[in-house]
DNA sequence: AATGAATGAGGATTCATTCAT
DNA sequence: AATGAATGAATCCTCATTCAT
């Protein structure tokens, strides 16, 4: 079991060696406190960006100080580690699911970006870390894991839009791949500017995307 | 004039007052020496993230002393500004020249998408900071110009989607606002992964492109 | 409450929004380690002057290294402020009740020059400072509320001196204001060249000026 | 002859060893560039104190680049020791003279305060520097000389007190050299405050502080 | 007489992290 | 669990000075 995360399961090697702080209990319940702090992290590095966000400024959230942190992390890294392998491991589980679940090409895509969008509110914080500061995270050794994750992601897509096009509900010509990235980065990137409240929900962001993806924006 | 940009057409306001440093010739050219550390720190920048490229780094690259990039820029920030001025500059003056050139709805916005796609190469780094970096840098007063250089491009696209639903071309159910950062978000971050070299060039990915967005993934 | 005096009273204006350090406790008493590097920073700014004294040195002299100077200070002008503060505070405090107190108007003027001489040698930082940085000091914005100290200070002279000219004690064509500045001149100035030791001892100097200032050089 | 002074007469030891820059000629006509640059610099020097002014701003007052200013000085420091050593030059030839002249030990003392007053606004700049920069420049070996010129400017006033004194003038009380330097910082501290406009100019101030140091401020 | 580029030494400051209490 | 003090390495930037042109 790794030191910092609970699930492991979007992880795809297990770095242990060392483990001198905070293992979960068996229950796999992490102290209120801890989660507390990891979400006061999340929303600061969501806001200022991961490196910008100092440790300090994490704590002075908290009431605490600096140092104090460190009874709870490891590091500034273990932290920004839990919020993006919480959200990965959700993503994934769902998107296996949904594949498990079967249903008409159509229908599974359309769960896949559904489970996308679903994601944009509860995981905002992670999914703009990975839009704003994966550039930086992913020079880390560390995070090698979430490229396991992400490939194994496009798999499943990949795998959806060919089911599609095999049953001549997808335009045939479209690469899968380039198509997947396509839907990806438009959903994801929209944490950038989307904001929930405002008249425009996640709802309506959804159909229109949606919308566009499966029929373009010609009139046909 | 400023101290920090050659165009200025992209910047909205001109924060005078400082500018001890560099002034450009009255010809608009600047020193070879200046565009060449600019380029390379341009590299770095879009590499290894604004924040993590140190100074020295940039030096290093130039094969001088850190101290002595300060005889050619202000600041680090004042690379930077540079770097992204150029490319707004560019891309705002395509896309005006676009606008003014006319031709149907399709044809116009044909044009936008081709002259977002051509910036991808030239203006790779300055993309590439500006998807991973502007959670940053737009909390610096000095880059307040850019947003409203992006407003200015904003304006223009959401003029000819309008205009191509008036004509009866485009879907009259889309919100040309959200249309348009769909669009503009996913050309743009694909400078996350696309790769101009690999049999993939920016044509047949601009191909791609236009081509779901027009006319979706669906079979029609 | 300003994270950088203690007292407040000499300062006009507190400068909020930063505060991120130190703020002392709801006794008014700093902790010792912070009073002590004070005094070490204030021996060395008027020795070497305060630019000329880097945070290195003061670091050194107390044994530790530079940045964790920064565990106790904002910045190194925080902590020449603290060192002048304290000292206005002290003095206008000291001045207001030697007003209040009254007297013949050469009594009150007698004790406004004591005190003046009686903070010779335990502000004698301060004080050599304020003689030597102050040119360089009365640039910074923090350093304005100095300015209104000190012209308090002079109405509270001048009013004195006044007194006495009205009461027919003192020569009625002096200007009080150029007269109050002779005096505290003369007085503080002296730190230039005044060692306590020597034979020649705050008194003597005392006695010496008061008696050039109310008498003259001339025999009468 | 020192390569950066003109007269060498202040000058207790004439610091040779080079002299690679700027010999002036036989003539003791400097050029009128140089003399204009180091009018320059003592502006700059007075107001914004001589650490604080940087060697590009002394350059840029002049419309050239920094690096140009060392064709003509050896060093920043050698433009303040022009500035200082044309003070004491002129200061101490002044001295001499009134006591040679010789008169009433009250006239020679007058002659002398009179001459102080006197550098008061064609040497500002230079006694500007020596009140705020002398804490400073007194650390380096190079201006050891203005200690002895200091000193026998002392001298002369000690001795023309004294004579004041033996002839039953001024009060034998009265400590000569404590007296001296009494008047001597009440003379020049004043360029710290005192501006020469304003209705208050030098002759004035000269007057009440004369009338003070040798009338006192009682009424007698 | 001046430029333009660079040096090199240092300066204040930041910040993740450690650790004794 | 948290404090308070400190570390140590790095960061951006400054500036007097040099020198080939």
């Amino acid at each position: 079991m790794t030191t910092t995360t609970n699930s492991g399961r979007a992880r795809a090697s297990a770095r242990e060696g060392g483990g001198r702080r905070r293992a979960r209990g068996a229950t796999g319940l992490a102290s209120e406190r801890r989660d507390h702090l990891v979400k006061l992290a999340a929303e600061l590095f969501a806001k200022k960006g991961f490196q910008a966000t100092t440790v300090r400024e994490i704590a002075d959230e908290a009431g605490i100080l600096s140092g104090s942190l460190y009874h709870h992390f490891d590091s500034k890294e273990s932290i920004v580690d839990e919020i993006l392998s919480n959200f990965f491991t959700e993503l994934m589980a769902a998107d296996r699911a949904a594949l498990e679940q079967g249903g008409t090409p159509e229908e599974v895509l359309a769960s896949l970006v559904r489970i996308s969008f679903g994601t944009l509110e509860p995981h905002r914080a992670a999914i703009t870390v990975l839009q704003n500061d994966w550039n930086y995270l992913k020079g880390l050794e560390r995070f090698a894991y979430l490229i396991q994750a992400e490939e194994e992601v496009e798999q499943m897509w990949i795998e959806a839009i060919k089911n599609g096009q095999t049953a001549g509900l997808f335009r045939p010509d479209l690469d899968p791949r380039l198509t997947y990235r396509m839907i990806r980065d438009t959903i994801w990137v929209s944490v950038r500017w989307f904001q929930p409240n405002e008249g425009l929900d996640a709802k309506v962001l959804y159909g229109h995307y949606v919308s566009v993806l499966l029929d373009g924006i010609h009139v046909h």
